[in-house]
DNA sequence: CACTGTATATTTCCAGTGTAAATATAGATG
DNA sequence: CATCTATATTTACACTGGAAATATACAGTG
């Protein structure tokens, strides 16, 4: 009956599945409440369970959003590769991972500022540092090739990752902190391709 | 004797200058122990007042960080304006606006976290918005004539300026969550054209 | 000088937070 | 069954921001 067989899963004791059940109930209370309405009580309340429970799986309040923090890379890196795999060419898939970053960001603002946080996530966690580097790594796939003025240059491609990665990345913070808003209101639509560099692509070798 | 003979000028009541004393000691708390340790209550303490003198002058904690955030975008500016002045050549200038904003990023990381936080700061706040923008001035200047291949579209120049501070921001906030750091450590020295495109300078006109 | 108005600062109190420690509970294991 | 251990609760505590009432000291006016 149960097809969930898998070794390591032993269906824990009390609740069934507290810790996941945590981190869903934080993400949606970080959605509708935002940063400042999640606490660890608010937390523990929306699963019923006490305030105190968090700490068994996550230690702290620390380790509780970093665990959401992983999550939300999860969704992030997953939602930047569906809309790469649905474009076809390499010009179309290029846009499609900075448009997919942008849009989690505007989309999911509290989560997104949450994962870029080093207030409330832990950087040094393993499992955040492979996450956040799941996501890095789809800019990095369409970032094979591109033709900027660095990729020739020793190291060019990590640089070319590194500066594409940093322009996407700014111009979501910097929509988020609403400091691009005169001209274009936060929830407004938006064309990735207005704000990238029309780089070309050169043919690997 | 008294040379800020200015008319608006009064001089403060019981304190002397309690609003400024107050930003000056929260910068200070904000660089020594970070966001954690920046209380109203200890801001307060720092200056040897009590835990509800700030409301007086800030309203709330928000307005209290706001102020704080205030301070910290007209040194940002200052930063940035220094080093640009200092550089001879339109090409030496643009590296100074850049260098100058990612380096005031990494060496008061927590201001500059606070600084572009919207949980922090309210954007809202005209005094903030003001000095956001003079920030932005300095990037804005010196990208005047910049060879970006938005420089022609409509609405070009703007697009110019957003794709630069884009960049800057998003690889100074990269930096400071520790993302780039296997290879740059975040205290390590860095050179911003490495990381940065290497557009040339068109002659306006 | 005295009187009044007002900006400034304090005191007191409250609901809310994260966390530590002791305790209770229930599934796993023998 | 008894025992062990992971899970969850209860209780208590120090800390936070904020509201409300009160105290203080300056400014302006007679």
């Amino acid at each position: 009956m149960n097809d969930n067989q898998l070794p390591k899963v032993t269906k824990p004791y009390h609740h069934g599945d507290l810790k996941n059940a945590l981190v869903l109930a934080g993400i949606d209370l970080l959605e509708t409440q935002g940063l400042p309405g999640l606490s660890l009580r608010a937390i523990a309340a929306a699963v019923g369970v006490s305030h105190t429970a968090p700490k068994n799986h996550f230690g702290s309040l620390r380790g509780m959003l970093t665990a959401i923090g992983i999550e939300g890379f999860h969704r992030h890196a997953a939602f930047m590769r569906q809309g790469v795999d649905a474009a076809s060419g390499q010009k179309a898939r290029q846009l499609a991972a900075m448009e997919g970053y942008v849009r989690f960001a505007l989309t999911h603002p509290h989560l997104f500022e949450l994962m870029f946080s080093p207030l409330y996530c832990d950087y040094a966690n393993t499992d955040l540092k492979q996450a956040a580097k799941a996501s890095y790594g789809v800019l990095a796939d369409i970032s094979v090739g591109l033709d900027w003025d660095k990729a020739d240059a020793p190291d060019g491609q990590r640089r070319t990752e590194m500066m594409l990665w940093s322009l996407v990345h700014g111009y979501a913070k910097l929509r988020l902190s609403g400091q691009f808003s005169p001209s274009t209101p936060a929830g407004a639509a938006f064309d990735i391709a207005e704000i990238t560099p029309d780089f070309g692509y050169k043919d690997p070798q």
